[in-house]
DNA sequence: GGTGAAAAACATAGGGT
DNA sequence: ACCCTATGTTTTTCACC
C-alpha cells in the first residue's frame, strides 16, 4: 500500500508541513520533480488530508480545553448527532465512540462560563445529556503518527 | 493581546498551512512584507506553534483510534506520567484531566491486538489501570480555532 | 516512475517613508 | 509598522528517458 520513500515523505511533512519540495527531495534522495508528484499523489490518495497552522490555545484567548461525552436522550432519535454540532465552532473534534457514551467531543473555550454556554447550547441542539472533563494541562498533543511503509 | 489582521492571518494558516505569504498578503491586504514579519512574530509569540500535515490514519495503516483513561495505582506515586509514556509513539495526545480519571491519552493503532499490546505497556510503564474508549468513526477533528481579536 | 531545464511565482533582506 | 525593490530560491510545467 504505502511504499518507503512516501512513508518517509509523510513523515517529514507531518513534521514539517511548510518544509520545501527541494528540502524534502534532498531528504528522501530523489529529484524534486519526482517529489513534487509523489506528494500530489499522496493528497489525492487521501494519505496527507491538509496542511494546518498549530495554533496555541492559551495565546489566543482559548485557555480552557474539555472533553464532553454525549449521551441521547431519546434513542429513537435520528442519528445526525454531528451534523447537529459541527456549527459550534467552539467544537474542535467530534467522534463516534463504542461505550457507555456515544459521542466524545473536544472543545476550546476562554472560560468557564463560555463552557457552560455552549454545554447548554449543545444539549439543546442534539438533544443529548453531556459529561465533561476538563483539561488541567496538555503534556503533549499533536504528535505525528509514525508513517510505516508496507509495500 | 491580539490583532485583528494578525488574527486573520492565524486563522488563514490554521485552514491552509502552506498558503503563500502572497495569497496571505492578498487575503489580509497587506504588502508581502508586511506579512511575513507578521508571521514571524506570531511565530515567535507561540501563536502559531509549528505546520503540520494532516495525515490519514485509514490510508497509512492506522485505522485504529481510542481514548484511554489512566487512574494510578499507587496515589502517592511521583507524577511524571506523561515522560514515563512519551516514548510509546502510538500514544499521539496527553492530557491531565481533572475527573474521576488522571489522565486521557488518545492513541492510534493498527488492529485491536495491537491496541491490546499497547496497553499493557502503558500499564507496565506507567504504573496505572486503563479504561479504554476505542472510536467507531470520526465524523470531524482537528478543525481550527476561531481565532478572535481582542486588541 | 524517474530526470533535467526553463519560466513563473515566491521568499527574504535591505533601505526608505 | 508598513511599503517597495532587488536578489536568490522555490514551485511548477513540460519534454524526454
Amino acid at each position: 500500500m504505502l511504499e518507503d520513500i512516501d512513508a518517509r515523505i509523510a513523515n517529514e511533512l507531518a513534521a514539517d508541513g511548510r518544509c520545501s519540495y527541494t528540502d524534502l527531495a534532498e531528504r528522501v534522495g530523489l529529484s524534486v520533480s519526482a517529489v513534487h508528484q509523489r506528494v500530489r499523489r499522496l493528497e489525492q490518495r487521501g494519505v496527507i488530508r491538509g496542511y494546518a497552522a498549530r495554533i496555541g490555545g492559551e495565546e489566543i484567548g482559548l485557555p480552557l480545553t474539555a472533553f464532553v461525552s454525549l449521551t441521547p436522550i431519546d434513542p429513537a432519535a435520528a442519528d445526525d448527532y454531528p451534523s447537529r454540532i459541527a456549527h459550534l465552532r467552539q467544537v474542535e473534534a467530534c467522534y463516534s465512540v463504542a461505550g457507555v457514551e456515544s459521542y466524545i467531543l473536544k472543545v476550546r473555550v476562554p472560560t468557564p462560563s463560555a463552557l457552560e454556554a455552549l454545554l447548554a447550547q449543545i444539549r439543546a441542539a442534539a438533544n443529548v445529556s453531556t459529561r465533561t472533563t476538563v483539561v488541567l494541562s496538555t503534556p503533549f498533543e499533536d504528535r505525528p503518527p509514525l508513517v510505516a511503509s508496507q509495500a
